[in-house]
DNA sequence: GACGGCGCTTCCACTGAGTGGAAGGATGGG
DNA sequence: CCCATCCTTCCACTCAGTGGAAGCGCCGTC
């Protein structure tokens, strides 16, 4: 027949996430072509389904004429709940303040981080762990502060993988990293030496609610000035604690204009 | 017939984005009926579209069982393209440092203005023009900086439709509006009193870039304060002088980690 | 404890909206 | 001019999607 042998069916609706999906932070833009091929629609399906998805600005083209997430669904995902962004900002931007380095809010998601929030200055470059990226926890500070709180079991499972390693310092011996989370359950916080990033190293520090963690709280400066990360713990603690206060009971705090 | 009898046949897409489309800022959260209500979509088949919604985590359930825009949604909107926050930020932040008052940037986006950006203290109420909102132009002081740099046609026409009127102090008549974006041109900056909310008024300046008004740049105080705005209106102004800046040339300053 | 309202879930026979391979354009580089 | 790449359109076929209705579970009220 013409074309309407589609073998398995796939549901529409499959097929749009399916090409929304195929957007990521490595591929922000992407012809039709590619986004096809990336998503696995036939081509003359997805040119139907993204014209649609562009009519209501999901999609849309930059200058280049390759397709980009839309204003519209940036405007959506602003509605998604984010009380720890809402309430964490201003702590953010106090610990910014105080040391001058870039800060940044992370929570777990399945085996990865999720930096939910950044401050940074003028000088940062402001692409490395962008709002929206996903790291794997191991090599970065915030990772290794969140599964240091996170059951025996989920530890145990996550250690149990082939674990990366972006750099030659990048700890993945469980038995050692196994030990490196106690000690941030000891200490509470986390360091790290260019396990991530070469040329850069952090601390991190659990935001701790209910004995659980929700997020992390990460401040990164240029291992050049790993010494001065010590002196960087205590804000960072701080700023931690007011985020978890702010974020379990809501504005408290003045509602002054 | 049994079910089989859908009358005009809205596509799939468009109905999956229909329901995407009625969680707004005054409705992020709905039932499954609220949902297919406002979206127009029968219930039957709203239950079955928003489950797949549901398992790819672009909506997701509240501990109250409504339904939200999910992670997965805030985590695509972060891939929208947004130079105006990247380099922007920093000068908001900065601005907000030297003056401790809410700051914001918008754009225009159709006949409104879209808030892009915001930075605040720990005693503001973080409700009001919440990132991702949308608000008539002419009230607010980010509408009126746009306002005053679109061409001719563009400001004739919105003044030709019925203005809305959030205050007695809203200003709705043409002739009147037409006046003050003249002031606003030959300023370089707006001033309102009250026109969008009681309690508050605000400075604000556009992000100049080849001659067009890409983002407005604006801060609200309380109108108890009002007398303060003008010794506000000069940081104002270099902040927004260098958001342009930053806009137009990319990177430009250091890459230091 | 029966009743009624409300919201969610499941069912199912019918059919037209969606399908996708192929052909046709439009560029652009060699 | 030819070939490669990407985008757009076409169209006969058919099964995925449809939505009204019925059933379920939960409350609060009488």
């Amino acid at each position: 027949m013409a074309g309407g042998s589609r073998e398995p069916g796939r549901s529409v609706t499959s097929k749009v996430l399916a090409l929304l999906g195929a957007f990521d932070a490595a591929h922000p833009r992407l012809t039709l072509t590619e986004l096809a091929r990336r998503s696995g629609v036939p081509l003359s399906t997805a040119h139907r389904l993204v014209g649609e998805l562009e009519r209501w600005q999901a999609l849309s083209r930059g200058p280049d004429g390759r397709l980009r997430v839309g204003l519209r669904l940036w405007e959506l995902g602003q509605l998604a709940p984010n009380r720890l962004r809402e309430f964490g900002h201003p702590w953010l931007q106090e610990l910014f303040a105080s040391t001058g380095e870039n800060v940044h809010l992370a929570v777990r998601d399945g085996l990865e981080v999720l930096y939910v929030d950044k401050v940074y200055g003028r000088r940062a470059v402001p692409i490395v762990s962008r709002i929206g990226a996903r790291l794997p926890m191991h090599p970065t500070g915030v990772g290794k502060a969140l599964l240091a709180y996170e059951p025996e079991w989920f530890v145990t499972s996550y250690l149990a993988r082939k674990l990366e390693r972006p750099t030659p310092h990048t700890i993945i011996e469980p038995g050692r990293l196994a030990r490196e989370l106690a000690a941030v359950r000891a200490q509470g916080y986390a360091l790290t030496y260019e396990e991530m990033t070469l040329g850069s190293c952090s601390a991190a520090a659990p935001v701790l609610a209910g004995g659980r963690a929700v997020a992390a709280l990460g401040i990164v400066v240029s291992s050049r000035r790993a010494r001065e990360l010590p002196r960087l713990v205590e804000p960072l603690l701080t700023a931690a604690a007011g985020i978890a206060a702010a974020y379990v009971s809501p504005p408290a705090s003045g509602y002054g204009p």
